[in-house]
DNA sequence: CGGTCTCTTGACGGAGTTCAAAGCTAGTGG
DNA sequence: CCACTAGCTTTGAACTCCGTCAAGAGACCG
């Protein structure tokens, strides 16, 4: 049982095969049809998520009803409601399948006994934490300093193989903008 | 030498005094005057920073030449440039005192090493590092779901020691509205 | 093929910006 | 301790980016 996470994990610090047994007690691996729910809204967000494969979006409902998206995760990517994670609260969030996906997944409790077995993933969490926060400040950066629609062309030249694979409207909900918007943003080019 | 630190860290994991006197061998701390620059834009931040007491505030400068505050830093708070820190590259922004501040400040080999003798560390800065990840999608949440009037309201009923401490047109540049427009605002209440 | 998603078009409106100017306030030096 | 100046805040008018609404045209799936 040789998953990306592995993969993913030795990118950051080693790990002997044993070490892998000892991490494959704790994770548990899904398999999710397109449009499948991961997290449902109102429900405390117990996991951390590994995209094994596939996509996911995350995504809320704003107050006119409609599905705001605020994170998309790849093959390689983790993904989780934080703040739900760590206060064990209910959740304002969705998590659901683009695709049909390969999820990785380990809750509160096995995470934290985990990380007694094995405290050198500590170190692993750590710089994936950091990474992450980097890219949320790179992110707000920005959306400070750019308008919609070059933050749009900016998004587009940036990750081309993501407009292939993901619906429009999404993207749009994502730049925070409206499916109209982005259309006209499309005529131009 | 009992900083503020050192409390902060054990309200997360435990520390002995041998260990404190460890740590203290790898942090630097300074003082500096109101308006002093912590960190300067084009240099590489090579730091992570502790706020002991006072305020910092960073920002860079956007293509029309004005001030855009991304974030803030009070007494207990880290901050820093991740992306410059972890691939050592140019930062694109100021750090910048706004009141009188004690910082503790730790470089990246230093860290390093700390984290190599006293590897429980690793788990401090895990949590730290999660909990501002937290924030920060929070705060996106927020910028995503609020009109700007509903922004600058709901942040200055959330934290309404920070308005009186730092100036409006901060307060604007931060929440992403021009001082003219807060000051429409204000004459609203 | 029928129905439900998704994308496009165009007219209109409004939240929030820009610009320019004047009124405050607070810190500094004499 | 006053006066000056630079920095901060306020005003108002004009403008604009982008959202809203309504309707139609494609596209995809069972």
């Amino acid at each position: 049982m040789h998953h990306n996470l592995i993969q993913h994990i030795r990118k950051h610090i080693t790990l002997s095969d044993n070490e892998i047994l000892t991490l494959n007690k704790y994770i548990e691996q899904s398999n999710y049809k397109k449009k499948e729910f991961v997290l449902q809204e109102n429900n405390v967000c117990r996991n951390l998520y590994f995209v094994e494969k596939g996509c996911l979006r995350m995504y809320f409902i704003n107050a006119k009803a409609v599905e705001q998206i605020v994170q998309f995760a790849l093959d390689g990517w983790w993904i989780s409601d934080l703040k739900s994670f760590i206060n064990n609260t209910p959740s304002d969030y969705y998590i659901q399948t683009i695709e049909e996906s390969k999820i990785i997944s380990i809750n509160t409790e096995k995470l934290d006994q985990l990380l007694n077995e094995l405290p050198k993933l500590e170190r692993y969490f750590r710089i994936i934490m950091q990474k992450e926060l980097a890219g949320a400040q790179f992110k707000s950066k920005l959306m400070y300093e750019m308008s919609k629609e070059d933050f749009y062309n900016h998004f587009c030249t940036s990750f081309p193989e993501f407009v292939q694979r993901v619906p429009q409207y999404m993207i749009a909900s994502y730049l925070g903008l409206t499916p109209e918007y982005v259309s006209e943003l499309r005529k131009k080019m």
